[in-house]
DNA sequence: GAGTGGTCTAGACCACTAG
DNA sequence: TAGTGGTCTAGACCACTCC
């Protein structure tokens, strides 16, 4: 074949999705169908090939993206097994809980309780990457479901993504979205999730006792440069949010540590 | 080159490891020494397959390992970015709460307090996918670092792996060293994570106080073929261990959930 | 022994970033 | 415009599972 490879590297409208995405996509339908049953036997990799019309190196790309969700198993030998229905949650729901919210059906909505700019602490620098007496934008914002208070938000904004959300309304709801639109760009995130007592601004806020065991989550993310855009502290009711991972074998994105982070 | 693909499939000698995840452990080492600096970047795809003598692909489904462990960035257009030590956990390590206490330089240690057998709940037929009626065995221990108790561990094994677990004395460590020995293969896991009140059982066996909120990591292992091998309830004691989930926008293993699990 | 997924190669074109 | 990662193809051999 030595004029092969002809009409490769297809994504030729720009926005269009990958082959694969689209491939992992409708099989992703198709198990929550049930079309294959549940504990069910996935075709192999070569008639799927064929059927899609696609060569076995883009199949696996799809069905690496299932596996990683935790959709199907793979093993040498036999087909892929259906693992289950394991809905995971879209990186912008992930960091948006306004677009959480309303993707669980719910009303979202944010109360802001301060804004203020500040030189970073000793912590925040590092987190940040910033530059040595840099400074952030700390928001501090009730988060409700409908009218029930969930959970407390502490966002601290390194200074170019600080003076987008400096100048918002302060019941304006997510964040994250004006940023989005402002061009900043999420492609990583690290969450460390503890459990930790409930402060008097946290009982305040939320209507709890002081000490009460809250659900902390601490996020960091960062754009594909890998610089970082934000980093905060949420603090959830006990019994309003659990958290989910999958993981397998091949590739481990949970660890467990010592203590408070 | 038609006589080309002779050295392919390179995997010669049972037990040994892929090209590409020696080529990640080993760029793993480099990164974590500092070689490319903090936030350096990455020699490109074609180079370093020159200097390994492999072809792109092969350093690609390295470069994806650590990209999945959140060590490095990747975007179209430029070289890849350090992101951070992520020191993720093997997966071994998260299932075992021994093989992690190890790994964290700390001497585990175990006290059952119950072992029983008895008939499945509906949930657990469920969960681990059993006919009605069967017979599950549950243990009940507490898990120690040093001579300070952490965790209570509530395990609910399947008839099969049951059987094996039955058998031991009270005060052995690792069941998991002990089922992986039996031949089980742990393969996929499910994590959800929230915050519980201590009851009077947890109370007792922690030393805490009642409603003292506790982090609960519940827990549900897969074998290759999907079969369930347990399930499993830990409750932390506060300040004790944190959670650390890396995500990125291409592939994403966590969710966040309404209310308790 | 047949079937299947895991690993590897070689080569191609495309989309994107940055000088 | 050159360099780089993303996507896709075609083909090969191997390790493993199961009949």
């Amino acid at each position: 074949m030595i004029e092969s490879a002809v009409g490769a590297g297809r994504p030729g409208v720009a926005g269009e999705k990958a082959q694969y995405r689209k491939l992992a996509a409708s099989m992703r339908l198709e198990i929550e169908a049930g079309e294959f049953g549940n504990n069910g036997r996935l075709p192999s990799e070569e008639s799927l090939a064929e059927q899609y019309g696609v060569s076995r190196g883009t199949v696996r790309n799809a069905l690496a993206l299932l596996r990683a969700n935790g959709l199907v198993t793979s093993r040498r030998g036999t087909r892929r097994v259906v693992l289950g229905t394991a809905r995971t949650q879209s990186f912008q729901e992930l960091l948006s809980f306004t677009a959480w919210a309303r993707a669980q059906g719910e009303e979202p909505g944010a109360r802001t309780l301060h804004c203020l700019s500040r030189p970073a602490s000793a912590a925040e620098t590092e987190a940040l990457q910033l530059d040595d007496g840099a400074v952030v934008t700390e928001v501090l914002r009730l988060r409700l479901l409908g009218r029930v208070p969930v959970m407390l938000e502490r966002t601290v904004y390194p200074e170019r993504t600080g003076a987008v959300i400096g100048g918002l309304a302060p019941d304006s709801l997510s964040h994250t979205e004006v940023l989005d639109a402002s061009g900043a760009v999420f492609a990583d995130s690290e969450h460390t999730i503890d459990v930790v007592p409930a402060d008097s601004v946290d009982a305040g806020a939320l209507g709890c006792a002081e000490g009460t065991g809250l659900l902390r989550e601490i996020r960091r993310a960062t754009d594909p440069a890998g610089v970082p855009l934000l980093w905060s502290e949420d603090r959830f009711l006990p019994g309003t949010v659990s958290f989910s991972v999958h993981n397998s074998a091949s590739v481990s994105a949970l660890a467990r540590r010592r203590g408070r982070p």
